[in-house]
RNA sequence: GUGGGCGUAGCUCAGCUGGUAGAGCACUCGGUUGUGGUCCGAGAUGUCGCGGGUUCGAGCCCCGUCGCUCACCCCA
């Protein structure tokens, strides 16, 4: 084979690909009743906007930025996340000058450089909101339930919502002395220090048992909330108490961007390896202000479609979604080829699904065809319906055909359809 | 970046202690005139990932390389 695709690229072909779009549409459809509106972003965005924005310190800008110089000689990179690129649009256009919160989605792909593995692609697929403007813990839990719905949605039932607050600036702040003082303390070998060293929070979310064990005693940021903050997440629950969205309070859960304050939360796959996240989010009290916009807050959440999709396939919900022409049409010869493509295009025109047997194929196997296109309908047109005018419109699933004039067939067709 | 596993037909895989390639599924066509799903038959498809070595002979052994994959890390 001479071309494969890039390394740990995911893409989507029949007949999964179909699976991919329902995921994707479920997912969407909670976020566009609530009021939210698209957002077409571009995939490539001046580097400084993620470095500032996501922060330096990220494993994500420090290593798993797709960046390269274009021929102006500016610095770009392929978008690794959607959040800054989403603020940046909103304040360029001033999005933020009308009634707020502002509220977006986008969706599409993102990228980032790292070792390809079950569920982490170099390029994936997400969608994602974000609501700017307003500090109401209510739209916290909105926003959260927007993401429940939307995979609940999909029909998946086997993941979970972990919430955490992270608190304001001082919160963080008198936090992050004890723990450090804390780790100070511990044997921890050089990685694990160094780690510690860009974000004591990271410890806290290290698999191996001896540093969790050894976390398990350190002091927790909950512990050191102020009273807004404190106020605020209680609100929160509260709130999606009320929504019956069960959740349970993960004091350890950690997120790998700098941006986040406050609320923040994460959707846990259980049937996934070890990529088991399968959306995430928070809010972020600085940002807006950081890459240039008014001081105010927002809040927003990222989907990973890929990981939803592998999620539905674990939990075996998904049928093939691929779409079934209502009518199949076979033309025997090459005036019934004329007047096939005529009359698909009137049909398809009518908004109704059609396709049209191609490549001469003996009528049975044009028929095979037609079985497999999962066609509802098959109708012949050979010279005697030329003649006569009239088709046998065949019911596939019973065998049965009805005759009806040629004139007619796509009336009968409409009436069929919304018998239905 | 660090480890483990694996690379044989479109897919899933078999291939005995080395004797130069197979099955099932899928696909195309056919089983006498223009009607699918079952059944039967026929056909096409591989530089056995690539390069080197050992050997009379390598899909199988050795070395290298590339790729895929899973995990660490990190996250969607």
């Amino acid at each position: 084979m001479k071309y494969q695709s890039p390394k740990g690229v995911s893409e989507y072909f029949p007949p999964r690909s179909s699976g991919f779009e329902f995921v994707r549409d479920k997912l969407l459809a909670p976020i566009k009743n609530a009021g939210y509106q698209l957002l077409e972003l571009p995939v490539f965005e001046d580097t400084e906007l993620f470095t500032r924005g996501v922060g330096e310190s990220t494993d994500v800008v420090s290593k798993e930025m797709y960046t390269f110089e274009d021929r102006g000689g500016r610095s770009i990179t392929l978008r690794p996340e959607g959040t800054v690129g989403a603020l940046r649009s909103i304040i360029e256009h001033g999005l933020d000058r009308s009634a707020l919160p502002v509220k977006v989605f986008y969706c599409g792909p993102f990228f980032r450089a790292e070792r390809p593995q079950a569920g982490r692609y170099r390029q994936f697929y997400s969608l994602g909101i974000e609501a700017v403007g307003s500090d109401d813990p209510a739209l916290d839990a909105e926003v959260i339930a927007l993401a429940y719905e939307g995979f609940y949605g999909i029909g998946l039932r086997k993941f979970r919502l972990d919430i955490t607050s992270l608190g304001d600036a001082d919160s963080r702040k008198a936090h992050r002395v004890d723990l450090l003082a804390y780790i100070e303390k511990l044997n921890l070998d050089d990685p694990t220090r160094a780690r510690a060293g860009i974000n004591p929070l990271r410890l806290f979310d290290d698999k191996r048992p001896e540093v969790s064990s050894l976390m398990a005693k350190a002091p927790r940021l909950l512990d050191y909330l102020s009273e807004d903050s404190s106020e605020h997440f209680k609100k929160v629950q509260g709130y999606l108490s009320a929504m019956g969205i069960p959740f349970s309070i993960n004091p350890l859960m950690v997120r790998g961007l700098d941006y986040y304050t406050g609320t923040t939360f994460e959707f846990v796959h259980e049937d996934l390896g070890a990529q088991s996240g399968i959306g995430g989010g928070g809010r972020y009290d600085g940002l807006m202000e950081n890459i240039g916009g008014q001081n105010i807050s927002g809040i927003g959440f990222g989907l990973g479609i890929d990981r939803a999709l592998l999620a539905a396939e674990a939990e075996g919900i998904l049928e093939s979604h691929h779409v079934s022409p209502l009518l199949y049409l076979i033309p025997l010869g090459e005036k019934a080829k004329n007047v096939a493509l005529k009359l698909s295009h009137q049909i398809r025109n009518a908004g109704l699904a059609v396709e049209v047997s191609m490549g001469d194929k003996a009528l049975k196997n044009a028929m095979k065809s037609a079985d497999k296109s999962g066609a509802i309908y098959t109708c012949v047109l050979g010279d005697s319906e030329l003649e006569s005018g009239n088709v046998e419109l065949k019911e596939m699933i019973s065998g049965n055909a009805t005759s009806v004039t040629l004139s007619a067939l796509l009336t009968t067709l409409q009436l069929k359809t919304v018998k239905k």
